[in-house]
RNA sequence: GUGCCUAUAGUGUAACGGUUAGCACUAGAGUUUGUGGAACUCUCGGUUCGGGUUCAAAUCCCGAUAGGCACCCCA
């Protein structure tokens, strides 16, 4: 019979986590957790879909998330959902909705889970991505984004992610608007040079012009107004702030003043890390790529849009499914095992025929009290196939019950290595096991 | 969303348009059934899907799907 192929497929960037991608990943969320947790972060958990318009209001009308990249979809009732398209938006949402401005100020957070876009899948770029993210609420010194910066460092630095971090400032209200005009009315007058791209930008999002690689329109950036030029001077002392914390902690960093990130809410502060990877090319030539593995700045602006009361906060996301790809790329087995930490059963237990099956499926939960790590063959019966399976996962010794031992309550302890082996009553056995596999 | 490249058992691969799609690894069974790692034997398993060209298609063409890369965007 011929399997239908497109029901046993995941839909399009998606796909199943398992085996060492899974260790890895969740060896990289534990790392995530607990420094998040020692920095003062409380794990929170948003619902995977929310209100439409709670990210059409806050990320931008015309955002590319908004316009074209969110799973949408109506209830039975008519409500209109989207899946989660990131974390920051509904994390300042709990925020209000729980009445967090009751706690003590700033409310950090952190969350770890799944989010969802509709792009064209590429490598490290998933239509549903993991992320690990921060969030401080409440607080508009620039100690915030310099905490949020430097637990991602600390995070990356742990996960032995080569990692640089870039800066920039986009100012508040006022100013960053007077920079647009000064940028708009400059770009205005090499319109007909620009690349078409650039053309587009002009029209929908002018602050993305100084994003573009093209070789032509290069010229153009360089002389363009620059942000910090336009800055006001509250704007300029608070991102001089966030730069001495960020020398204060020996956090080297890189000013960019070509950063900028997708969202409306951000305000002053921006920030990403970088990662430079070494990718092989077809040919067979490396080539070194740059990938923003973690990003994010402050957002003074999200609480007046969503709730009409003024929250200054910062925050930002690591990519998960970059990070544990990069990872997963450079590691050889030894790094592995390392890293993962993943417990290796230290026993293969055999039983040979039914009594002993029904006697040693039993002393399972022994074996588990006793916190010796097992591991059994449900199906395999002869004692040659056992212990073949023993051999290949290297375990240190075989436990084996054949039916002699099942009557007697005895069980034989056989080291693998040595081949030598002794037979004793089964509670002993437990003991003498506890003792060589410490 | 756009462009380029790719698609053969679970994995890695082979097959001038012409036998029964070959090989390795993995997996399963076994080599006188209560003793493993080696070796050997056997077995399961494949041309992504749908059209077309042809006497003949894994091979050529078109479309779909998926993957990779770049752009766009972004974590």
């Amino acid at each position: 019979m011929k399997i239908k192929k497109d029901l046993l497929q995941t839909p399009r960037g998606t796909r199943d986590l398992i085996g060492p991608e899974l260790l890895i990943w969740k060896r990289v969320t534990d790392i995530c957790e607990e420094i998040a947790s020692y920095y003062g972060f409380e794990e929170i958990r948003t619902p995977h879909f929310e209100h439409s318009e709670l990210f059409s209001a806050s990320l931008g009308e015309t955002s590319e998330v908004v316009e074209k990249q969110m799973y949408s979809f109506r209830t039975r009732g008519g409500d209109s959902l989207v899946l989660r398209p990131e974390a920051t938006v509904p994390i300042v949402r709990a925020y209000f909705e729980l009445g967090m401005q009751s706690l003590p100020q700033p409310v950090l957070l952190y969350e770890n889970g799944s989010f969802f876009r509709h792009e064209t899948p590429q490598k490290g770029r998933y239509r549903e991505f993991g992320q690990f993210d921060l969030e401080i609420l409440g607080e508009d010194l620039a100690v915030a984004e310099a905490t949020v910066i430097r637990v991602f460092g600390l995070i990356l630095k742990e996960l032995g992610i080569d990692a640089s971090l870039e800066l920039n400032t986009m100012g508040d209200k006022e100013c960053r608007a007077s920079w647009r005009k000064e940028l708009t009315s400059y770009y205005r007058k090499h319109l007909e040079k620009l690349c078409k791209d650039c053309k587009r930008r002009f029209k929908e999002n002018p602050i993305r012009l100084l994003d573009c690689k093209e070789q032509s329109c290069q010229e153009f950036k360089a002389k363009a107004p620059q942000m910090l030029e336009y800055v006001c001077d509250e704007c300029k002392a608070h991102f001089k702030e966030v730069l001495e914390f960020m020398d204060a902690l020996e956090i080297p960093y890189k000013l960019n003043p070509s950063l900028v990130r997708g969202f409306d809410y951000y305000t002053r502060t921006v920030f990403e890390f970088i990662a430079e990877i070494k990718t092989i090319k077809e040919d067979g030539t490396e080539e070194n790529k740059s990938l923003a593995v973690a990003g994010g700045g402050r957002y003074d602006y999200l609480g007046q849009v969503l709730s009409g009361k003024d929250l200054p906060g910062a925050g930002g996301g690591i990519g998960l499914d970059r990070v544990v790809s990069i990872l997963s790329e450079g590691m050889d087995d030894e790094n592995f095992d390392q890293f993962v930490k993943a417990e290796k059963p230290k026993v293969f237990l055999i039983q040979l025929g039914i009594a002993a099956k029904r006697k040693t499926l039993g002393l399972m939960e022994d074996f588990r009290k006793a916190k010796i790590p097992l591991a059994q063959s449900l199906s395999k019966d002869s004692i040659r196939g056992q212990l073949r399976l023993a051999a290949k996962l290297g375990v240190p010794y075989s436990l084996i019950m054949g039916q002699k031992e099942a009557l007697e309550g005895s069980i034989i302890i056989r080291d693998m290595d040595s081949g030598m082996q002794e037979t004793l009553p089964i509670l002993r056995a437990i003991e003498r096991l506890k003792m060589k596999i410490k």
